[in-house]
RNA sequence: GCCCGGGUGGUGAAAUCGGCAGACACAAAGGACUUAAAAUCCUUUGCUCCGCAAGGGGCGUGUGGGUUCAAGUCCCACCCCGGGCACCA
């Protein structure tokens, strides 16, 4: 048969029109046959349209998928569902929107853009799991959690973010700006807010941390890690100055706290507004509260007042007064502190600048106390207690643990875990989300919508203005609405959930996702999850991570699935950038993979994407060589197209060859798939087999031959599927190639049988000789002095040592 | 400031366990085929020095030290780039 040309776009079209409608070919067998292996995807934010970033994630967990069936398992790949834009005429709506409240008419959009990429989807599942039906099982698990009192609603200070007119969890906060709106500072609004109680399980999300070692990237672990915050200490009462109250302080060191020279409340501590009792003080606090540059901590000067009052130190009885300062946080402990400033930089600052005593009393261990007068700078570290009275001689571990068993003892405090973890506040004024499914009563006050009425349903028709008030508030056929306990007039909540409440779970969904009774079959789901590999960026490392284990948990304890963590591996791929700048719909540096697909087709820009470098590594964007991977497919195509019908006897010493190359590579492929997912050696292996294959080509033997090309095209499969499967089909092979079985190295005939070894003289090559493998340490020593190269630089020199490692090196180390 | 990554040719990168640095590509240059172009194929390509040549020498993985017969890889110190966290008491 002659050589063809490689045409993508014809070759890409055919397959692409046969698989559309096949239901065999990426669906799991799902009868429990088959040992099961889930991968999941899910894409860096921000998103926007489909661009290289997308191709880039797809590309990895497609390979990923594709190898793992050919392995022999049963794969569920629904693969990541915020990747793709909508059409430009949705463009107003599409920048705030979410798939979850998707319209049928996006959902046809996104797929005619992953079928054109050429990737696998189950649209079934993922159109189901988009309908407002969707709605009913978040709805559920709100009514579920709120009889568990994990979900509750309190007044509180809240982030809020001016550009989506909503309230943000501190997790969606970064760096003080919106995670939607990195420009836009975020404002603090006092509100109802509903919560859910991720801190019911801050401990064991510590704890279970063992069970991600290994597996997922440590970076992501610790990221979690500092967000929990866990910090292990000591809360005492402060009696305060004529009057019965106390103020409890919150630390970590209070082995120090003979040290501490004053108090410091933060200025929306409750008790800083009873303490600024003259015009002049409240003046002061309420320009501390409003002084919008404390939201910028880096450039934050510390400034404070005293107060005027005075507590009293419950373990040195010292008088001590007390100030309000702009640098202690609200949110932390207890929203007051205690000024060492002996021993904590910020306290030194901060009472250098007053004029407030430095009172050291911890000394190095090797050293003496210093002088607080002349003190330079605080000593931070451990050491042992002085001037403390009866604790004076300690060291500081045994102090703090000796001095909070006191404040147990004697009740003024006790021993106290902080976290940083917050609840997450989950209301939003949006119009997109699920509907909070309770009803606001005058007299049953907040009653849960009965069961029986869910799904509480988005209206049409809204007016959506960005600005003020939810706008479901603007709709009164919605909030209006009896109460389903008293049945008198009501209003219906008209906070929407925050999308991310969609994205904890709905992957549970897909392997049930008709079910019309229960968010899912925990029967469906126990041999699919947890998932066996999550790929995807790190953006998510503690947002959308976090508040899944989190549900994994509350659906635990529901019954539903028998697992804490819900992800066994994660794998976070690198960045795509442009001009090093991270590629992001905000940024308008999107690099569309239209026109590249177009152009050379999906296989090569699958390729192109997987070679250019390991997918843990942030890339550059460069298209420079994306033609050499469409003259790899050409080649390759080429190749076999025209060796089908060749009969041909052969020459036994290329055969050889050719087989020890096939061999090879199916090793190199195999280990680089099961080990760690570096595809740019694994294309560059297959373009060497490639390459040897051309110079071999003339003396090959049919059966060799055949073999050859057979091997080639199932190990391309899993980068190039469609230019693949046009082969497989050519060679007149049957059925889908990710049906097929991987193919299996065989140790006997990748063994090369002679080996160049490189002799060195002093760690330097001087020569190489040819030798059979496996040659002994003796015999491969006698051959490497042997060699007239060697001989001739020995010349008049002495012999120290001989490094032999068999069929590695020799290295002879002379004088 | 603290915690992670990373720094290798003109470019993307490879070297997986301390053992031949630069696999595989891109780009570039030269050649074959062609009226020509495209496509394809072949050759050269880390830097540098000696030589007409065949060939040979030296240097080389951010910098400086160290361990070792042998270091891109291990140890110490430092520089630079990227990312995350940060008045968390």
């Amino acid at each position: 048969m002659p050589e063809k040309p490689y045409d993508h776009q014809e070759i890409e079209l055919k397959w692409s029109a046969r698989w559309k409608d096949d239901p065999t070919l990426y669906r799991a067998v799902d009868d429990g046959s088959r040992p099961r292996y889930y991968v999941l995807e899910m894409l860096p934010y921000p998103s926007g349209r489909l661009h290289m970033g997308h191709v880039r994630n797809y590309s990895i967990g497609d390979a990923l998928a594709r190898y793992q069936w050919m392995r022999g398992y049963d794969v569920l790949h629904p693969m990541g569902w915020d990747a793709f834009g909508l059409p430009a005429e949705n463009a107003a709506i599409s920048r705030n929107t979410h798939p979850r409240t998707w319209t049928m008419e996006n959902i046809a959009h996104m797929k005619k853009q992953l079928d054109r990429m050429g990737f696998a989807y189950d649209w079934d599942r993922e159109v189901s799991t988009c309908e407002p039906e969707y709605y009913r099982w978040n709805q559920w698990f709100f009514l579920k959690m709120l009889e568990r009192g994990l979900a509750y609603r309190k007044n509180s200070l809240v982030n809020w973010c001016p550009e989506c007119a909503t309230v943000l969890a501190n997790e969606q906060v970064v760096n003080g700006c919106c995670w939607r709106h990195e420009t836009t500072p975020v404002e603090q609004r006092q509100l109802e807010q509903w919560f859910f109680r991720t801190t019911a399980y801050t401990q064991e999300y510590l704890d279970d941390m063992k069970l991600l070692e290994g597996h997922w990237p440590e970076r992501v672990i610790t990221m979690q890690r500092n967000w929990i915050g866990r910090s292990e200490g000591t809360e005492a009462d402060f009696a305060m100055e004529g009057s019965a109250d106390r103020i409890r302080v919150f630390t970590t060191r209070v082995d120090t706290i003979y040290g501490a020279t004053c108090l410091i409340l933060a200025p929306e501590h409750r008790k800083s507004s009873e303490l600024c009792d003259t015009a002049d003080l409240a003046a002061q606090l309420k320009a501390m509260v409003d002084d919008q540059s404390r939201k910028d901590p880096e450039n934050l000067e510390k400034a404070g007042f005293f107060t005027g009052h005075y507590a009293t130190n419950p373990y040195s009885g010292q008088r001590t007064p007390i100030w309000v300062g702009n640098f202690v946080l609200m949110g932390y402990g207890t929203g007051a502190i205690m000024a060492v400033p002996a021993h904590d930089e910020r306290d030194f600052e901060f009472c250098r600048k007053y004029g407030i005593a430095v009172r050291p009393v911890i000394r190095p261990v090797d050293g003496a106390l210093a002088d607080g007068e002349t003190m330079a700078a605080p000593f931070e570290e451990y050491g042992i207690v002085e001037d403390s009275g009866e604790w004076s001689g300690l060291a500081s571990a045994v102090a703090r643990k000796q001095m909070s068993q006191r404040a147990d003892d004697e009740g003024f405090g006790k021993a106290a875990i902080t976290y940083r973890l917050k609840d997450w506040g989950v209301s939003r004024q949006r119009y997109w989300g699920t509907p909070i499914p309770v009803i606001h009563c005058k007299s049953c006050g907040v009653v849960p919508v009965p069961e029986k009425d869910l799904p509480v349903v988005l209206p049409l028709n809204v007016e959506v203005t960005g600005k003020g008030s939810s706008p479901l508030a603007n709709v009164p056929e919605f909030v209006n609405v009896d109460c389903p306990k008293c049945g008198e007039p009501g209003r219906r909540e008209t906070d929407t959930m925050d999308t991310f409440v969609d994205s904890s779970w709905y992957f549970f969904r897909y392997v049930d996702h008709a079910n019309a009774t229960m968010p899912f079959d925990a029967a469906k789901v126990a041999p699919w999850f947890p998932v066996d590999q999550y790929i995807g960026g790190v953006t998510h490392a503690i947002l959308h991570l976090l508040y899944s284990r989190f549900w994994c948990r509350v659906m635990r304890d529901l019954g539903m699935v028998s697992f804490a963590e819900p992800f066994k591996n994660l794998f976070t791929q690198g960045m795509v950038q442009l001009n090093g700048q991270t590629m992001s719909k905000s940024k308008g540096n999107i690099v569309d993979p239209d026109e590249m697909t177009q152009k050379f087709g999906a296989d090569t820009c699958r390729l192109f994407v997987l070679f250019a470098a390991p997918p843990e590594k942030d890339m550059d964007w460069n298209e420079s060589s994306v033609e050499g991977q469409y003259r790899f497919l050409s080649r390759v195509y080429r190749f076999v197209t025209r060796n089908i019908d060749v009969v041909n006897e052969g020459n036994p010493d290329a055969d050889r060859k050719a087989l020890r190359k096939i061999h090879q590579t199916i090793a190199k492929v195999t280990a680089d798939f099961d080990n760690r997912w570096h595809f740019n050696t694994s294309i560059a292996a297959l373009m060497e087999l490639t390459n040897e294959l051309y110079s071999l080509e003339a003396s090959l033997s049919t059966d060799v031959r055949r073999q050859a090309m057979e091997t080639l095209v199932l190990m391309l499969g899993p980068f190039a599927p469609y230019a693949s499967q046009e082969m497989w089909e050519q060679m007149g092979r049957a059925g889908a190639i990710i049906r097929q079985t991987w193919p299996v190295s065989d140790p006997d005939l990748a063994r090369e049988d002679s080996i160049e070894v490189p002799v060195q003289i002093n760690g330097k090559v001087r020569s190489r000789v040819t030798v059979a493998l496996g040659l002994s340490k003796d015999d491969l020593e006698k051959v490497a002095l042997a060699d007239e190269k060697v001989v001739a630089m020995l010349d008049g020199k002495q012999i120290v040592k001989i490094v032999v490692l068999p069929d590695r090196l020799v290295n002879i180390v002379v004088r």
